[in-house]
DNA sequence: GATGTGAATGTTATATTATAACACCTGCAA
DNA sequence: TTGCAGGTGTTATAATATAACATTCACATC
């Protein structure tokens, strides 16, 4: 759970600026129990706020690691390895748009080791596991 | 490189339909050198498609692991450990639609434990890895 | 204090991505 | 032959995100 107090100190160290509309978008973010949609937020913003005014707060939150952003899908590659079952780990070129797939049964380390082998500079990287949590699993 | 001729066959020894449109949509998403997004699709699938028809497709080929799907930002949550840098690996119930959050400085195979020890019943995986490529790399 | 500057915000419009709802068709089992 | 289920076509609309430009505000400098 993300104090507000936490997120002041951090941006003053930093010389970064936690505006007003910033500042609301975050409260909101941080009080929901579950992830908030951009949309979601907007309507809790109130006082005619348009949807650019949250996509620019959501982009300085996320700049600045006080928000995480869960994926969501809009594009789509061809499997390299239709027949076996495999987690997929996807090295997509952040300057021409390609994108690479890399396989194991353990996608753990073999991810570092298969960028370095492909002469890939990892710079971003995101894990997502989707599943059932805990409570979900005994309300069953 | 993506065969039509093992998507065949794999659909085959399931028993699953590769129907006319769904046909067309993987071999123009496996023709593509980078990742396909789903109106680049339907324009080129000619004879006035529409979206459906295309979305249908891509369900159907996610589920028979014919094609990945490059995830891209509709949902937002608070960073519990805003102050340090650290690669983020998100626990998100498909049931209850809570997000937990594991950190690890090797994201590796810290996930599988921390998903464990949460309680956490994983059902799908993604890592995504944003960065250069080889061939960008040398033309910088 | 006046003024220039750049970052941030407000505002309007529109682009992009995805789905709902319903009609129809087609193959196949009872 | 009838009924049904999966698949498709079609129309409309919902949900997500950004472009473009005007305005404001904090602050450094003159």
């Amino acid at each position: 759970m993300l104090k507000m107090r936490a997120a002041e100190d951090l941006c003053a160290r930093r010389g970064l600026r936690l505006t007003p509309p910033r500042r609301r978008v975050l409260r909101i973010v941080a009080a929901s129990a579950k992830p908030m949609k951009a949309y979601d937020i907007l309507k809790k913003m109130g006082r005619g706020a348009q949807p650019p005014t949250v996509y620019r707060a959501l982009d300085f939150l996320l700049g600045a690691g006080l928000l995480h952003k869960i994926q969501n899908g809009a594009a789509f590659v061809a499997c390299s390895h239709p027949r076996r079952e495999h987690d997929c780990c996807l090295l997509i070129c952040a300057a021409c748009g390609r994108c690479d797939e890399s396989c194991a049964r353990r996608p753990d380390s073999a991810l570092r080791r298969a960028a370095g082998d492909a002469g890939f500079l990892p710079q971003h990287l995101i894990m997502e596991v989707t599943g059932l949590c805990r409570r979900c699993r005994k309300n069953k």
